[in-house]
Formats: C-alpha cells, structure tokens, sequence
RNA sequence: CGGGGUGUAGCGCAGCCCGGUAGCGCACUCGCUUUGGGAGCGAGUGGUCGCCGGUUCGAAUCCGGCCACCCCGACCA
C-alpha cells in the first residue's frame, strides 16, 4: 500500500531524483556535507560502467596505472591556467603526523600535475611514445552545490592521460576516446542519445587546447555532460618539462591529451530513462537482467515451484545476469514493487498454474505494472527473453532520443533562443565571443552546451551577433 | 555567498501558539495465520526532542545565540 514512496516526476523534478536514489538504494548522504555513500545496488552499476568502459579503454591501447592522491601544491600551480581554473575548489591539507607540513598537499581534483613529472621520468625518445594511459580513481573538488551522483565533493571516475609526438596524433586520440569509448559506450550500453561535439572557450578545461565533450539531455530538458575528453596542446608538456628526442635527434615537447567520465554517469542515467515507480536500467548495463520470483502457498508449492524454477532457469548462466529471489518471508507482490523500483529490466514469476500449464509470467520494465507483463510457454523461453532484452535495450534508446529531438528546436532569434531553452535544446547559427555567450547565460540561463562534430552545409545568421556563419551551437540550461 | 525551508525513534510526521516529563504511521523483534501487484491480527523493542545558554518549581514547548542539512540561484565532471 504504501505507495507514495516516490514523487512523481511531474510534480517535482528535484525531489523525484532523490527519491528514486533513495527507493533504488543506490546511495545515502554522508556525514561529511556533500559526500555520498554509494550503497551496494548502486555501486555494482558503478562496476558494469567500469567494466564496459575499461574493456573499450584497453581495446584502443591504454594500459592502466595508478598515481598518489595527494598533489604537492607546487606541482599544481605549474599550468596557469589550470590552477586558475581549480584552485577555489582544492581540499588542502596541511597536516600531517602531528605536524604542519613543510609544503601544504592539495588532494587531486585531477591528475594532470602529479602525472606529468611521472610522464617527464619515462619519455625520453620518440620510441616512447604514444604513451597511453588510464587511471580508476576518487577525485575531490569542493563544490558549492552539491547533488548526489551529479556533482559530489569526491566522486570516482577514470581518467585518460596520453603523450604524443604530434599535435595530429594527440587530436586523433582525444577524437577517438570520444567516438569508440564514450560515445559508444553511452549510446549502446547506458542507452543514452548524446551530441558529440567542442565546448566553446567559456566551458572548455582549465588548461586545455580543447575541450571535447559527449552532452545529453535529461527528462527534464536540462543538459548532463556525460564526458569530456581534452586535447591539452603542449601546455602541460612545457609545465612539466615532458621532451622527447626525434628521429632527427632534437628535442621537442610532447602533445598530450586527457579524458573522464565520472559517476555522474549513474545520475544520466536515473534522469534519462527512469519513471516514477523508481530505476529503469538498459539491459546492456543492468548488475540483474533477470529476476525470478517464485510465487507458492505452503511448504508443498514451494517445493514444486523452486524445482520447477531450477529446471527453467537451468543452463541461463553465462547468456543472463539472473537472480532468483527465493527469500521465503516476503509477498511476490513486494518483491515485483522492490525490483521494480530497482530497475531490473526483465521479471520472471513462477506459480504453481505455471508449473501445472508450462508457461510463466514476464514482466518488462520499461513498460512499468500490470501492462507490461504477459504470460508465456516455458517453451522456447530463453530465445524469448534474449530477443526481450534487446528489444528493450533500443525501446529505451528510441524513446530517449525520440524526447530529445522533440525538445530540440531551430531558432533564429533571441526571443526564440529564449524559450526553447525553458523546456530543452536551442539549436542556433552561433558565431558569438565569449562575452556574448556570457550575455545570453545571463538572458535566459542557458550556455552553449556543444558546438556538435557533426555541422550543417548551410549557413545562417548568428542569434546573437547576426553575423553569416555556417556554424551551429547546442543551447541549454544544464546540471 | 544570496533567497526559502527543515531539525522530535532507522524513515515520514504530530505535539510547540496555550510549559507539567513524548505520541502516530512505516520499518524492526516474537508468535500465529498468509503469499499471482507493496499481507492480517496480537504482543514487543527503540528517543540526551540538532547544540549551547537563559527564564521557570518544571522547557520538545518561551527567549537569545550557534550549528547542520535540504531546496532554488551565481562556479563545476
């Protein structure tokens, strides 16, 4: 009964998020403002991000390593631009066994400076290079407005740290993380739609050449930057003394690039496709494809069922990720309720009419209560639920990228610019300076969110100069 | 940092105006009955009322101060 568990997303966005968080029991706040405990249902989604990102990272030639939290303060303020960008948001510490420390450690909020000395000791010549690395670690930066999985004080992430001899190579490889690794990755695993395109000077890394980016829109409209990856130039190569010898024996500064994604991913996750009976996860992601709920009265059903449930599910292992909820204290229709809100993409029921017919119940996910749920032969079933999983793996994607597109308008105005960007996407001729974005933020809150790869043959008049340009830009309000 | 709100049992709340020694729902424990969409009945466990100080015979309640957290805006993956 108790059924006003979650706040329906109509009603409040903000409070619909946390809601789903809390009933899906992927995360608690912690005792320190701005922390997270990230709970077991929650984090095992955490792992399958890890382990489909991990086996495209490796799968275009980085090796991973792990390198210390703590950043000496020095080692930070090496790259202008880059202190200038993180240092209102560094943790300090200044103590350490009893003692003021000779000079103060900022806990990482990023690698670059305590990668870069480490880059500098193993590059010597040309045949050192690419030098291709990653790294799974806990990063800290203390936000202002802290919301759980989108913008947490420390969250976990990978980054990408990469050396090259050219500024080609080093393009080619920010380009390549984009498109093999995060692209894909978001597109065919999360079943999230996302532009590929450059954030404009204004948004790109502190220290960057440029600033690559995969953006998505949430249900709501606003915008999630799902991933970044960076071609730093050789800013961070001159900072941290980084040379290589070449063919020709002279010596020259490498081209290095870096790239993340974090575990806001879970948060575009939540806010792409769940409802509001709780989770939805893809079936390409989800930790459980598959629960199977018995449903008996008595000690004689119960057996009859679970054997009967053990021959059906014989021979799964190894094609599902499959759970078989056997605890003996709770009513079937609990358990729909709980792993409905969790986000198992596919129920299987087994009563004692299935057992006497051969059928059994199957419930999808992303079609959430009764509706969803249909009875079928035993026969034929692992097919069945394959070709199930896939179907809801692209219902999911369709239905997302069906949402964005109608919440992404042409606009020609500021006017037009201005309310498009109260529900969704803004997409405008953009030929404006920084300043000018700075003005529209300021108009209507919205900033350019990415100027995508992929541009028009046309040109147009640019919403805020009204000068020619051929270029478009991505406007949104974001997280 | 500005605006708004909330702190009472694990969670959600009432009690506060009008001071008298803390209650409801859920959860939890035990027992019996139950189980195809969040089971029922009975008996229980659990609270320095955010913190500090003041007023008072007596403070969850009145007064002063502080702190924390959440939500909405300016920075960010």
């Amino acid at each position: 009964m108790p059924k006003d568990t979650i706040t329906p997303r109509s009603k409040d966005y903000a409070q619909w998020y946390l809601d789903v968080i809390a009933q899906a029991e992927l995360a608690d706040y912690a005792p320190v403002r701005g922390c997270m405990v990230i709970r077991p249902t929650g984090y095992a989604i955490w792992e399958r991000i890890q382990k489909a990102l991990d086996e495209r990272i490796k799968a275009t030639g980085h090796q991973n390593a792990y390198f210390p939290l703590f950043v000496p303060m020095s080692f930070l303020t090496k790259e202008a631009d880059h202190v200038d960008g993180f240092a209102p948001e560094v943790a300090v510490v200044t103590h350490g066994g009893g003692e003021e420390l000779a000079e103060p450690l900022v806990v990482r909020p990023t690698s670059e400076a305590i990668i870069g000395p480490s880059f500098a000791n193993w590059i010597h010549s040309w045949r050192d290079l690419p030098l291709l690395i990653n790294q799974w670690a806990n990063v800290v930066r203390w936000e202002m407005r802290p919301r759980l999985f989108l913008r947490t004080t420390e969250f976990l992430w990978q980054e990408g740290h990469t050396a090259h001899a050219t500024e080609e190579e080093a393009e080619e490889e920010a380009l390549t993380i984009l498109h093999e690794v995060y692209a894909d990755f978001a597109e065919k695993v999360l079943a999230i739609p996302v532009i590929k395109g450059i954030k404009t000077d204004r948004e790109k890394f502190a220290g960057a050449l440029r600033t690559y980016c995969i953006e998505a829109m949430m249900q709501d409209g606003r915008a999630l930057q799902a991933g970044t990856s960076h071609n730093l130039g050789q800013n961070f190569a001159r900072a941290f003394d980084i040379k290589y010898q070449t063919t020709e024996n002279r010596e020259e500064y490498v081209w290095t690039t870096s790239w993340g994604v974090s575990t806001r991913l879970i948060g575009a996750l939540i806010m792409s496709h769940s409802d509001d009976e709780g989770l939805v996860c893809p079936p390409a992601l989800a930790p459980i494809q598959i629960v199977v709920v018995p449903v008996y009265k008595g000690d004689t059903e119960r057996t009859t069922v679970l054997e009967a449930i053990e021959r059906i599910i014989a021979g799964w292992e190894g094609r599902f990720r499959v759970k078989l909820d056997d605890r003996d204290q709770l009513t079937p229709g609990y358990k729909f309720n709980e792993w409905e809100s969790k986000g198992v993409p596919v129920r299987v029921e087994v009563g004692p009419r299935d057992v006497e017919k051969g059928t059994v119940a199957v419930a999808r996910r992303d079609v959430p209560g009764k509706a969803g749920k249909e009875f079928v032969p035993q026969e034929g079933l692992v097919d069945r639920l394959a070709t199930l999983l896939e179907d809801i793996q692209s219902s999911l994607y369709a239905r997302a990228l069906a949402y964005r597109d109608e919440r992404t308008h042409d606009v020609t105005s500021f006017e037009e610019l201005k309310e498009a960007v109260e529900h969704g996407f803004a997409r405008a001729y953009w030929a404006g300076s920084s300043d000018d974005e700075a003005a529209v933020q300021a108009e209507t809150r919205a900033t350019v969110r990415a100027i995508p790869l992929e541009q028009p043959e046309r040109t147009g008049t640019c919403v805020s100069t009204g000068r020619p340009t051929s270029r478009i830009a991505i406007f949104g309000r974001s997280y």
